[in-house]
DNA sequence: AGCACGCCGACT
DNA sequence: GTCGGCGTGCTC
C-alpha cells in the first residue's frame, strides 16, 4: 500500500488555522499541488478551499480526517499569487482562506459547474472572436499621435521600466493630458514580449463601456480580460480563467483585479490612483493600489500610478525620489483649463432677492450669481453640468409644529425623502444607511401636526427648480437613482454626449472619465458640506474631486474657445482647499496638507488601525474597546510610539439595528504598529468565536489603513 | 461563519 | 407537556 497522503487546506471562514485532508491520487486522478482549488467536506456542508500544504501525515489523528472531493479543471495558484495573498491575510489581520476564497469567480467554486465548464469556455471563446472581428476596425492610436511632452513621458517610462526590476512611478497630469494615451502606449511596449500580461487598475465608476473599446482599440491583436462587479458570474469566471492561463494579455479591471492569478505579469497601471474606490470595505478591507504596489515590488516588475491629484502618499514618494516621478503639465489639443469662480453665498450681491426677475419660487440652492452664469452659458448653447452630492428629493422631513425630523428606525440618521417614481411608485422616506424604505406619514408621528416640511434639496427636488428656472431648457438627472431607472447610467452618459441635454444635474457620479465634448459650465452647489465630516482626509478629498469635475469644462476647445468655467458656492472661499484650486496650484495644495498632516503626525507620517466594535447597545461596544485599551496599557505597550486613543461611537452611531463605536490606533512604525495589531487580533480572539467575544456579544474588526475615520 | 447540542422560559 | 430563545463548542 503506498504512503498516505495529507494535504492542509483553508476555507473561506473566520479561522486562522488550515484543515487537513486525505488526498486521493488515485480517485482524483493527479498528484495534489499547494495552490489547487478542491472540494471539501466540512461539518455537513461542502465547501471550497485551496491546498497550502502536502504532507504524509498529520497533527490529528488521520482515521477522523475526510477526503479531498474533487479539484478544479484549473493550473494551481502560483507561488507569486501565494505569497500575495499571504500578505494581505496578514497585513489585513484576515484569515487566509477569507482572502483567497472570496477572490475566486462563483464559477470556479462550485464543482457542479465544473464540467459544464469545458462547453462554457469554448462558447465564449466563439462569441470573443466575432467581437474583435468588428472592434478592431476602431482607431490605433500609434506613438507617433503623442505630442512632445507625452513622447518624453514615454520614452521615461520605457527607460525607467527597461530594467527588469521594481519602480513606483507617479504619473501626473491634470485631465486631458494624455495620461491615459502615454500608459496605454508603455503598456504596448511592454507587450511586445509575446507571453507578456500587463494589469490595468481603474477605480470603480471608470470601467465604462467607453473606455474598455478604447483599451481593445489600442490593442487590436491583444486578448483582453475584463474583471469588475458589473460582468456577469459567468464573464467573470471566464475572463479570470484566461488570465490565470495567460491567455489574456490585458487584464483591466477595478480593484478586485489586482488579487488575480496573472502568471506572466509584466507592469502594472493604477489610473486615478487616489480614488477612494481602491480600497475595499469589507471582507478583508485591503488597498488594490497599496497591494498592486507590492505584487510589483515582489515580482520585480515596474507600476505606474496615475492621476491628476496623486494621493499625498504617492505625492510625498515622489518629491522624495522614492517613486519615479514623470509629470505631464500641458493640457492636450489647446485645451485651456478651466477659469474657477467662487461664489460666496454670504454674500448678499450674489443672492436673489424677492423682486428679481427670473427668482425661483422655491428656495433654492442656486445663487443669483450661477443663475446668471447658467443663462448665459444656455445662451451660447454650451451644456451645463451641476452637481449636489445628495440623492433623493430632500435631505429630512420636519414638523412645522414640533421638533420632529425625519429618521431611520434602525440607524441614526435622518431619512431621505424621495419623490414619486424615484424608488417606487409613490414618494418614500428612505435611509441611505440601511436601505429601510418607508411610505411617508401624512401627519407629524409626534404631535399629530399636518404641516410637514422638507428641508434642504437633493438632486431631484434640484431638478425641478431647474425645470422652473430655465423651462426652454432639456434637463437630465444622473444619479444611482435615475441610473438604475433606466438601463445604467451608460444610457444617460450617451444622452449628455450626444447632445441631447442642456442642463445635466446630478452627484459626483457625473465627473467621472467621460469625454463630454460640450460643457461650458460646472457648477458645485453643496462642495462645504464635504469639508464638514470629522474625517482629515475631507479636504484632499473635496480638492481630487473639484479638479476632475473642472476638468469636465472646456474640453471643447475650438478656436477662441474660453475653455469652461466652473462654479463653486461656498461660505468660505478663504479656505485653501478652494484657494488652490482658484490656482490650479496642485502642487501647492499638496504641500499645504502635507505641512498640516505633519504637524499634526497624521498620514503619510504615521500609519494608523481602527478597531471596530458593534453591538446592542453603544456602552457595550464601548467597554469593549475600553477594555482592550486597557489590557493593552497593562501590558505596557501603549506609549509616545504608539498611540491609542479613547473609544469613541462612530459618525453614523446606530446602523440597522446595532451600535457602532470605534478606537484608533497610531504609530510612525509600520512595523510597530503590525506587531501590536497581531497582538490584538490573538487578545480578542482568545474570546471569541470567528469574530464576535463571547462574553461580550461584540463583533469586531480589525482595519489597516483606514481612509475614512 | 455555520451548525448542532443543550438547558431554561411562556405557550398552542 | 413542548416550542424556541441563544450560550457553548466544533468543524479536518
Amino acid at each position: 500500500m503506498s504512503e498516505i497522503i495529507v494535504v492542509q487546506v483553508v476555507l473561506d471562514k473566520p479561522l486562522s488555522q488550515s484543515f487537513d485532508y486525505i488526498w486521493s491520487t488515485e480517485e482524483l486522478g493527479q498528484s495534489p499541488k499547494v495552490g489547487h482549488i478542491v472540494e471539501v467536506p466540512f461539518g455537513r456542508a461542502i465547501d471550497v478551499g485551496i491546498v497550502i500544504g502536502v504532507s504524509n501525515h498529520s497533527q490529528y489523528s488521520i482515521d477522523k480526517l475526510k477526503n479531498v472531493k474533487g479539484v478544479a479543471p484549473l493550473p494551481p495558484f502560483d507561488s507569486s499569487l501565494l505569497r500575495l495573498m499571504n500578505f494581505a491575510s496578514q497585513y489585513y489581520i484576515h484569515a487566509l482562506g477569507e482572502t483567497i476564497v472570496p477572490t475566486i469567480p462563483q464559477m470556479w467554486r462550485k464543482s457542479a459547474d465544473w464540467e459544464k465548464i469545458p462547453k462554457k469556455l469554448q462558447a465564449a471563446a466563439n462569441k470573443k472572436a466575432k467581437e474583435i472581428n468588428v472592434e478592431a476596425i476602431e482607431g490605433y492610436i500609434s506613438v507617433e499621435q503623442l505630442n512632445a511632452e507625452q513622447a518624453a513621458g514615454l520614452k521615461a517610462l520605457v527607460d525607467l521600466s527597461s530594467d527588469r526590476n521594481f519602480s513606483a512611478i507617479l504619473l501626473q497630469g491634470q485631465t486631458g493630458s494624455g495620461k491615459t494615451a502615454v500608459f496605454l502606449n508603455w503598456l504596448a511596449t511592454v507587450l511586445k514580449e509575446e507571453a507578456a500580461q500587463v494589469l490595468l487598475l481603474v477605480p470603480e465608476i471608470n470601467l465604462t463601456p467607453q473606455l474598455e473599446r478604447r483599451v481593445r482599440a489600442y490593442f487590436p491583436d491583444k486578448t483582453l480580460a475584463v474583471l469588475h462587479s458589473g460582468v456577469s458570474e459567468k464573464q467573470r469566471g471566464v475572463a479570470w480563467y484566461e488570465a490565470m492561463t495567460g491567455k489574456a494579455q490585458i487584464i483591466l479591471g477595478t480593484r478586485l483585479a489586482a488579487l488575480t492569478p496573472i502568471p506572466n505579469l509584466r507592469a502594472i497601471v493604477v489610473d486615478e490612483e487616489n480614488d477612494p474606490s481602491y480600497k475595499q470595505q469589507e471582507g478583508t478591507r485591503y488597498s488594490a493600489r497599496d497591494l498592486a504596489v507590492w505584487r510589483a515590488h515582489d515580482q520585480k516588475i515596474p507600476v505606474v500610478l496615475s492621476s491628476a491629484t496623486p494621493s499625498l502618499e504617492t505625492w510625498l514618494a515622489a518629491k522624495t525620489a522614492r517613486y519615479e516621478y514623470i509629470r505631464l503639465d500641458q493640457r492636450a489639443q489647446g485645451a485651456q483649463l478651466p477659469k474657477v469662480h467662487l461664489i460666496n453665498t454670504r454674500d448678499p450681491q450674489n443672492q436673489f432677492s424677492p423682486g428679481d426677475k427670473n427668482s425661483p419660487q422655491k428656495k433654492s440652492l442656486i445663487s443669483k450669481t450661477l443663475a446668471n452664469a447658467i443663462t448665459q452659458n444656455l445662451q451660447e448653447r454650451k451644456q451645463t453640468l451641476i452637481l449636489i452630492n445628495r440623492r433623493g428629493y430632500s435631505p429630512v422631513l420636519s414638523c412645522g409644529a414640533c421638533t420632529w425630523l425625519s429618521a431611520c428606525t434602525q440607524c441614526s440618521s435622518h431619512t431621505v425623502m424621495h419623490k414619486a417614481g424615484a424608488l417606487g411608485k409613490k414618494a418614500v422616506l428612505s435611509c441611505h444607511h440601511c436601505g429601510l424604505v418607508n411610505p411617508i406619514p401624512s401627519f407629524c408621528p409626534e404631535c399629530g401636526n399636518a404641516d410637514l416640511k422638507m428641508l434642504g434639496q437633493g438632486t431631484q427636488k434640484l431638478e425641478d427648480v431647474i425645470e422652473e428656472m430655465w423651462p426652454d431648457a432639456n434637463v437630465l438627472r444622473v444619479d444611482t437613482d435615475s441610473s438604475r431607472k433606466s438601463k445604467g447610467a451608460e444610457v444617460l452618459f450617451r444622452e449628455i454626449h450626444d447632445g441631447n441635454v442642456d442642463i445635466v444635474v446630478g452627484t459626483q457620479m457625473i465627473a467621472k472619465g467621460h469625454d463630454y465634448q460640450n460643457i461650458g459650465l460646472v457648477a458645485v452647489l453643496d462642495a462645504d458640506s464635504r469639508l464638514y465630516s470629522p474625517d482629515f482626509r475631507a479636504a484632499e478629498r473635496l480638492f481630487a474631486q473639484l479638479v476632475q469635475v473642472a476638468g469636465r469644462a472646456g474640453r471643447a476647445g475650438g478656436a477662441g474657445d474660453s475653455g469652461g468655467n466652473i462654479y463653486i458656492e461656498t461660505q468660505y472661499p478663504e479656505a485653501a482647499v478652494y484657494q488652490y484650486l482658484l490656482r490650479h496650484d496642485i502642487d501647492g495644495f499638496l504641500a499645504h496638507t502635507a505641512r498640516e498632516r505633519e504637524e499634526a503626525l497624521l498620514p503619510p507620517y504615521s500609519y494608523q488601525s481602527l478597531i471596530h466594535a458593534e453591538g446592542k447597545t453603544l456602552d457595550k461596544a464601548l467597554q469593549f474597546l475600553g477594555g482592550l485599551k486597557g489590557r493593552l496599557k497593562n501590558q505596557g505597550l501603549l506609549s509616545k510610539a504608539l498611540r491609542v486613543y479613547d473609544p469613541v461611537p462612530k459618525a453614523v452611531m446606530r446602523v440597522a439595528g446595532s451600535e457602532r463605536a470605534q478606537l484608533v490606533i497610531e504609530s510612525e512604525s509600520r512595523k510597530l504598529l503590525q506587531e501590536v495589531l497581531e497582538i490584538i487580533d490573538r487578545d480578542l480572539r482568545g474570546d471569541s468565536q470567528g469574530r464576535i467575544s463571547k462574553t461580550s456579544r461584540i463583533r469586531w474588526l480589525i482595519e489597516r489603513d483606514p481612509i475614512a475615520i
